[in-house]
DNA sequence: GTGGCTCATATTGTCTGACAATCAGACATT
DNA sequence: AATGTCTGATTGTCAGACAATATGAGCCAC
């Protein structure tokens, strides 16, 4: 019987200039090129990307709308400025995510789990290849987020990678100055290692050391910068 | 010791017409008066609400943004159609949150557990004078969101509330055809009891079965749409 | 010096008008 | 029936304009 959509799994994106823009500030913010606080000039930006300025109002809209930019009427865009307080918040909420993701384990489906086991080989050998910062911090918490997909819920997942995305903006701001990200390879292998043996109790408490250590120390570098 | 922020509580909305217009298609949206499909024209739009074109657009952003519209590239902005499928992804994240909540119950300030009773008074007195679906929907919907907010992350409060702002959108279609909004003053007063006896696990299997039932109703109802 | 005033400048919020790219439907061709 | 072509409608992007508002400097009074 032939399907009704034979080529359902092709696919072009249609990279839009808007896209194009959003992504390229993005970029920069993760890097940290951008110090947070930098105001992010309409103009100015459309003379350097060479775009026109409802372009870039489009794009940092998209930016404000994921939280890497923060807007005030008549006074503009600027880099958001990760507070103690925002932290916090961001890991009250990943906790709450990750918890329900890791509680989900064995009820999740096979493919599911093998994502998990992937985000995590990709981030252990991203480790050992000695990898730039940005992409330890991109499989990192790719990770997490992969937890999170335990559950099955596409709206949950993009949610969780809305807070991952502050949290990179916050280790950017943090790693500007002081380069401490260091290696939590065995923690998430340990992590993975109780799933497996589907201790799923363990797993979570495990998980929420993990994650209120995570908080205390990215916490601790804000203050420092 | 006077605080840092004097006079934080005040605050003036300075309504911008990207927001206006925005509302006023959330309203419209919500009030059933665009059935789901409905094409959002940029230049119908602009004309009939007196504004430019640019100025439309950044408004349909936010309503994409929202998942109360999807945009297809050159195709242009549309009242989204709920699916059994997004439904129940709702429902499953809106479980996440909402279970994490009555979780918290115990460990939430006085504060947060009156303004769940707040909520409640507020849902309960609205069904009793009568009030339109709309307002029940707002209200009813309003108590689901005090309850995550006993965790005490405003950012899963506002995850919370654009899942609502989706089952409002779902709830406007199939009130359009079949106004079945009943009523569920008693369930709700159920479970506050639960929680106020700080039978903090009750409430969670209460609160369970009760959004089973709401998954259950409304993709049931929206079959018939 | 502090506090308050006016004013010039920069920037945003919004509008108008334009044009190419793309899409949907009708029509013609094979 | 499937394919190619034309036409109109709509979006994506651009350029330029103007009013409203915020910022900062200078100036004045005390």
């Amino acid at each position: 019987m032939p399907a009704e959509r034979p080529f359902a799994s092709l696919r072009l994106e249609h990279s839009s200039t808007v896209d194009r823009v959003a992504e390229e500030l993005r970029r920069a913010v993760f890097e940290g090129e951008l110090e947070s606080g930098t105001p992010l000039r309409e103009v100015a930006l459309a003379e350097s990307l060479g775009v026109s300025r409802s372009t870039v109002r489009e794009a940092l809209t998209v930016l404000v709308a994921e939280g890497l930019a923060v807007r005030e009427p008549h006074r503009g865009v600027a880099v958001a400025t990760p507070q103690a307080a925002s932290v916090r918040d961001v890991c009250a909420a990943r906790w709450v995510l990750e918890g329900a993701g890791v509680r989900a384990w064995q009820a999740a489906s096979s493919d599911q789990r093998a994502h998990v086991h992937e985000t995590l080989d990709a981030y252990t050998s991203a480790v050992r290849a000695g990898a730039s910062y940005q992409e330890l911090n991109a499989r990192h918490l790719a990770f997490h987020v992969s937890l999170v997909a335990l559950v099955g819920s596409p709206r949950l997942v993009s949610m969780a990678e809305g807070l991952m995305d502050e949290l990179r903006l916050a280790l950017a701001q943090v790693e500007r100055i002081n380069r401490n990200a260091h290696d939590q390879a065995e923690t998430h292998t340990a992590l993975v290692r109780l799933l497996d043996e589907d201790d799923v109790e363990a797993a979570h408490r495990f998980l929420r050391a993990h994650l209120v250590d995570a908080e205390e120390e990215i916490v601790h570098a804000l203050g420092l910068v």
